[in-house]
DNA sequence: ATTTACGTTTACGTAAACGTCAATTACTTT
DNA sequence: AAAGTAATTGACGTTTACGTAAACGTAAAT
């Protein structure tokens, strides 16, 4: 549940639309520990009013790919490089295709993924049927 | 090339089918650091000639697996597992349906993984597809 | 015979991604 | 006011997956 006093400046400000370290914490299962490491990594940059953190929906919109990015095995890094390949201003043409290849070559290592995977999934396809066969000799050998 | 002098009593029991930790090296283009801890991992088993190192086709079959699986982001204990449980005798039915169970969640997490990876692709595509569209004003802008 | 190439062991180093305290602050509930 | 709850800031510890360097062995090539 968002944070919601109604007597911050903030939450007036930002109109109801925080999260509190806890509330992330819990949505997305990470630890407040993590969720701190990834600001320190330049990942997230939630308000401060004084000590505490608040979190927009910007914040937490980053924090899910963050959490994404993690489960296909890219680094913290190669994430926060897509943000600010994501966030820069593509003012020149050069720039432009800078991005392009960026993402090009994101591209290609995520379909090599995507083969991989299709290969891993298959592999374990056979293995599982095969012991399922030998469940089903023994069963009937009794 | 496999490593052949003909002359060992390595090489004629295993019929040259043998590699030397370079050639495995430079094949998959791992270093033979990393190969070595694969096998303080427990993931490779060369047979050993004096203190020389010489690789079998399941190594081989195995290194390539490794790679495989590291490159979906699975830890060496996890790919260890794996080879644990295809290589097991499934002497019991409890015992199979163990491995049934571990095969079903790793094939969840993979499921999930397939899922991340479209959605991921799909922005990038998105993504891409915007630059380009940029790139088209800027031109016709000139 | 000695360089060259390749391989081995041992051991310390390192980067990433947090975990785990500990000490402190701030709020709120009793 | 006291106690509990949640958050913050260091700071050090840990695990994983190797890198790197030293010191040495072996075998082929010059």
């Amino acid at each position: 549940m968002p944070v919601n006093t109604d007597k911050t400046d903030i939450s007036n400000t930002y109109k109801r639309k925080l999260y509190s370290i806890s509330d992330l914490s819990k949505e997305f299962d990470v630890t407040t520990r993590a969720i701190r490491f990834y600001e320190d990594a330049g990942l997230l940059t939630p308000l401060r009013q004084g000590r505490s953190r608040y979190y927009t929906v910007r914040d937490r919109t980053r924090l899910k790919l963050t959490l994404r990015g993690k489960r296909l095995g890219f680094s913290l890094n190669e994430i926060g490089e897509m943000f600010r390949l994501y966030d820069s201003e593509p003012g020149e043409v050069a720039q432009l295709n800078h991005i392009l290849d960026k993402i090009n070559e994101k591209m290609r290592l995520l379909e090599r993924q995507l083969e991989d995977l299709h290969i891993v999934m298959q592999e374990l396809q056979e293995f599982r049927q095969q012991c399922r066969e030998r469940l089903e000799q023994m069963s009937r050998h009794k």
